[in-house]
DNA sequence: ACCCAGGTTTCAA
DNA sequence: TTGAAACATGGG
C-alpha cells in the first residue's frame, strides 16, 4: 500500500536515530514489528510503501500514519527552528528527512529504561534479545520475527531472567515498571493526557530508574509531547558548543535551555541535534 | 587497563 | 543545590 508523503521522510536518518530500536534494513525495504504486526516499508518517489503481516494493510494505515506522524507540518517546523538560530540551517540539512516518530508508549518507556547509560548498538542487541526470549513469535516467510512482551509477561519473570538478556543494574528497574503498568498503578495513557510538565513529573516520580532524560524520551517519542527536550551527552555536548562555549553546562541547564530556546518544537531541534553531533564526532 | 555510552540513585559537602 | 561515586556491560 502506498502512502502519499506531504514532506520528505528520510528512513534510515529517522528508522537509526536512537528514538527506536527494532527495525532493521533488508535491501531497500526496512523491517519492524508495530501492533503484533510485521511491517516492511521502503520509500518510492513521494509515497511511503508498506506491506503489513498478519493484519491487512488497509488495517493498519492509521497506525503507520500515526506511526511515522505523518501529518506533522515538516516545512513550519523547520521554519519555526531555523529562525530561533540560524546555523540549524546546516544542521537540518545534514538531517535531512529525520522524522520524530509516536511509538508505542510502553515498547518506549521499557527500551528507554534499557537505554541508561549504554549505546545504540547495545540497546537493540538488549531489546531484540528480550523480545526474542519473553514475545510472541511471528511467522512469515520462513522468517521469525516477535512482538514486544507485554506487561503482564515481563511482570511475571524473575530479576534474574530479565538480567539474562545483559540488562544488568536496570533489571530491577524494568520489573518495577512492568509489575506498575501491568496492575494499572501507572496508565500511560492517562500520562498523555496530562500536559507537559505533568506528565514528566507523573513519570519520574512513580518509576524508579526513570529521570528525566527518559522521561523527556518517552513523551517525545511515545506521548506527542513535542516540547519535551531530553538531554543524553550528546545534546549536552551540542548545546556546550553551541551556546555555552567557555563553561561547562549542567545536565540540567541544557535541558532547561533547550525548553526554553525552542519552545514547542524543542523535540524536533533536539533530536536533530542528537543526530548531528552523534555523526559528526562518532568514533570509529 | 581505561574510557565511554540516548542515566539514575545515593550520599556527602 | 550541586557533584562524585556506584551501578552492569560490551566495544573501542
Amino acid at each position: 500500500m502506498l502512502l502519499n508523503l506531504q514532506d520528505y521522510v528520510d528512513l534510515e536518518n529517522t528508522l537509526f536515530s536512537g528514538q527506536c530500536f527494532r527495525w532493521q534494513k533488508d535491501g531497500s525495504w526496512y523491517l519492524g514489528v508495530l501492533k503484533d504486526n510485521v511491517i516492511k516499508v521502503r520509500l518510492r518517489g513521494t509515497s511511503l510503501e508498506y506491506f503489513s503481516y498478519p493484519d491487512s494493510e488497509s488495517d493498519l494505515e492509521l497506525v503507520i500514519n500515526n506511526y511515522f506522524r505523518l501529518s506533522d507540518d515538516i516545512e513550519k517546523i523547520k521554519k519555526t527552528i531555523i529562525n530561533i538560530d540560524q546555523r540549524f540551517l546546516k544542521i537540518i540539512e545534514k538531517t535531512n528527512g529525520l522524522r520524530i516518530l509516536e511509538q508505542e508508549a510502553w515498547e518506549c518507556l521499557i527500551s528507554f529504561i534499557c537505554s541508561s547509560a549504554s549505546n545504540i548498538p547495545r540497546i537493540a542487541k538488549m531489546i531484540n534479545d528480550m523480545c526474542e526470549l519473553f514475545g510472541e513469535k511471528i511467522k512469515i516467510m520462513k522468517r521469525d520475527f516477535y512482538a514486544f512482551p507485554s506487561p503482564e509477561i515481563l511482570s511475571s519473570v524473575t530479576e534474574q531472567d530479565l538480567k539474562s538478556f545483559g540488562s544488568g543494574y536496570r533489571a530491577k528497574f524494568l520489573l518495577t515498571a512492568a509489575k506498575k503498568i501491568a496492575k494499572n498503578d501507572i496508565n500511560l495513557s492517562w500520562v498523555k493526557s496530562l500536559n507537559y510538565n505533568k506528565a514528566v513529573d507523573t513519570l519520574v516520580l512513580s518509576l524508579p530508574g526513570v529521570g528525566y532524560k527518559i522521561a523527556d524520551c518517552v513523551l517525545l517519542f511515545s506521548l506527542n509531547k513535542m516540547e519535551a527536550f531530553p538531554v543524553d551527552r550528546w545534546v549536552q555536548r551540542a548545546i556546550n558548543d553551541l551556546y555555552f562555549t567557555s563553561d561547562q553546562v549542567s545536565v540540567k541547564a541544557a535541558r532547561k535551555f533547550g525548553q526554553s530556546k525552542f519552545g514547542k518544537y524543542a523535540g524536533y531541534a533536539q533530536q536533530y541535534l542528537f543526530d548531528y553531533w552523534r555523526v559528526k564526532n562518532r568514533r570509529r
